[in-house]
DNA sequence: CCTAATTCGATAGTATTACTAACTTTTTTG
DNA sequence: CAAAAAAGTTAGTAATACTATCGAATTAGG
């Protein structure tokens, strides 16, 4: 069985469906590859498009500009990740369980074979620690908003905030914790890599250090009185 | 008595020392002003040059570009807040007490009367809220580093760390937990203003629920057992 | 006090980037 | 198969980021 599970865009996202035609998705692709080599700053839709074999302009259909390919892709990825958490955790029945499952999720720990059609999952990833938060810290943020490119992320934390919520009812910072979980891991997995005298985890040391501060952070906060 | 803190900076974060000419107090101090109006990407050394009466050119004899600019403004934002830490909990003796000024130090709460010369603390801090991660989130951050650029930052989480061991020894992840605390308290306070879906705290509500919140991420956390 | 050296800032450029208008080719469809 | 619609290309422009070079001002030494 070969399926990908098809990600359906908000149609604010784009000019044109990327979708919807081949050069379309070879631009999202190769996005993909042209950001995670070079970062969002040092990416232009010339270099991208003399990958593709074609001019800047014929990017300029599909995408308004590289900002909105970055928030397309960072969307993308926030609607992946959401589905996996909502198939990964589907048959948990234990509260505690789930939140330990989309940890795991978080830091695309034992990833199982997910079908992504040609993009590739990891860089997509690599992209969105580094490069995701640009995505809002624009000052067009609340316009962006307005036209709902951040949805897919807000249902994320929302869907992780009922979680927690569900382990813990009245828990009263439910939305706050879930935000902050997603960029935490984030940041200090940037930081390990990048900045490492600011986190705890030398590279060379344990793996899974990030993971049980993650879960220590979590669930000592979810335990504790208010 | 009407002194300034003089914020001694690292001779890499320019190319000639902004504090040793009027041009260059002015750029600083007008810097703060246009990114603050504009934010960083819309800014350019052209507008700054006009607001100052100058050209272009006469700001890369400063800075080497518009980044750089923005990395010293924010490392001279945490040496600025190392010193106000070190002085307002000079006096305390509770680790406890101490860290409880701290967490209101990063909010900018109830801020004594500081001299910052010509600098705007608030419109600083506005900046580093919403800018501060793009010092780092490129791709030199390893270079940048090597030239010392972020000592600052890694300063102050050095010395909140070693507060929260003088708090609970022996707590596991004292560097992870200071980098976490300040970020979260930063993006919290950008997500409140403008994704206030991604958070606990509408506008309207309780102005300190932010601070309840950092307070309670932090001592359920240094407080649980590991 | 005067000249030489050094510092400081301005002039005048260039290459690249981000974007657009208008056109041509391809595909779809009635 | 012709008309319409979609897809992609050509050829530009304005703004940006940056640099080489020149001139003015300040400082330092004799």
């Amino acid at each position: 069985m070969d399926y990908a599970v098809h990600v359906r865009m908000n149609d604010k996202l784009f000019l044109r469906d990327p979708e919807g035609s081949d050069l379309g998705r070879r631009i999202v692709q190769q996005g993909i590859l042209l950001f995670d080599e070079l970062g969002f700053e040092d990416s232009t839709f010339r270099k991208l498009a003399d990958r593709l074999g074609t001019k800047e302009a014929s990017i300029y259909r599909y995408f308004e500009n590289k900002h909105r390919l970055l928030v397309y892709l960072v969307a993308w990825y926030w609607q992946w990740l959401e589905y996996q958490v909502v198939f990964q955790t589907n048959n948990l029945t234990d509260p505690k369980e789930r939140l330990e499952r989309v940890l795991k999720l978080l830091l695309l720990r034992d990833l199982r074979e997910t079908a992504t059609g040609d993009l590739d999952i990891l860089k997509l990833h690599a992209i969105v620690i580094s490069e995701a938060s640009k995505a809002y810290l624009t000052r067009h943020v609340t316009e962006d908003n307005r036209q709902q490119l951040f949805k897919p992320y807000k249902d994320l934390c929302g869907r992780l905030a009922a979680m927690l919520l569900d382990y813990r009812p009245n828990y009263p910072y439910a939305r706050s914790q879930a935000s902050s979980l997603i960029e935490t891991a984030h940041f200090q997995t940037f930081f390990m890599q990048n900045l490492p005298s600011l986190t705890d985890f030398g590279q060379s040391t344990e793996p899974d250090r990030l993971l049980h501060f993650l879960r220590h952070l979590l669930f000592s906060s979810l335990n504790a009185p208010f």
